[in-house]
DNA sequence: CCAAAATATGAATAATTATTCACATATTCA
DNA sequence: TGAATATGTGAATAATTATTCATATTTTGG
């Protein structure tokens, strides 16, 4: 989030169904936690690095280096990315011996990623 | 998009199964239109005003001005959002008058967001 | 046509962020 | 143990962006 928002009120004249309208919405309103929290998993996901690290999860677990290899990119850039992955929670690890082994977490994952891909390619 | 993305190879020592795992995921990877055109999707949900406006229109199309009384909101601050939502094919609009009402633009929007609903809802 | 209302937009600013670089930590194996 | 490998991380930097402010455009009613 940037800054704080700021008040304002009565921005139409003709009031008449508007204002039963606003009073309707304001009932349904996401909290504003629930509306942080989804733009964060959006925002997580609105960045190719990170598309392209989890569409190669989706295929199988991937060690860092294997990513890096894959990605052509630094261990460090992708180790970056990965840790912004693993605290929303997108994906999960497991350590063997020197590697550390990545996956994605869950199916919604998965699912949001298919509904985005279909979104773009119906067109 | 950062830069230019860096090369690198043979990033790890341990070659043996590595090298066949790359190449063959190298032939599954996503174009780098499609990668780029899946973050931005996920790019212009990630924002706590567009998600707001989002599920606001899940309900009922709605003007400019009454989004902004809603989400308590200056109407410049709203129109610059819808703009960005506009462009990239998440809301359309229909003219009235002297107000402009919107309405999502198709059914992955609202799939889209009620699976990263269920994602964050799920702990 | 004119004034007011509703929306749009460009520039500016403050905040966020992806990558790099240098370095730290952890793990294996000789 | 110590060198080498794999990964993690903090600071710095360049790029992106959400909002504000001022102003433009469009539409209606008189």
């Amino acid at each position: 989030m940037r800054k704080t928002k700021p008040r304002q009120s009565e921005q139409c004249e003709q009031f008449e169904p508007h204002e039963e309208i606003i009073q309707t919405l304001v009932g349904k309103s996401l909290d504003e936690v629930t509306t942080q929290k989804m733009a964060e998993v959006f925002k997580v996901m609105g960045d190719p690095t990170r598309i392209a690290i989890l569409h190669a999860l989706k295929e199988r677990e991937l060690c860092v280096c294997d990513l890096s290899e894959l990605l052509h990119m630094t261990p460090s850039a992708i180790s970056h990315q990965l840790r912004i992955l693993r605290h929303h929670d997108l994906v999960r690890y497991r350590k063997k011996g020197r590697s550390v082994f990545y996956h994605l977490a869950d199916h919604h994952v998965i699912t949001l990623f298919n509904q985005a891909l279909d979104h773009i390619q119906e067109k």
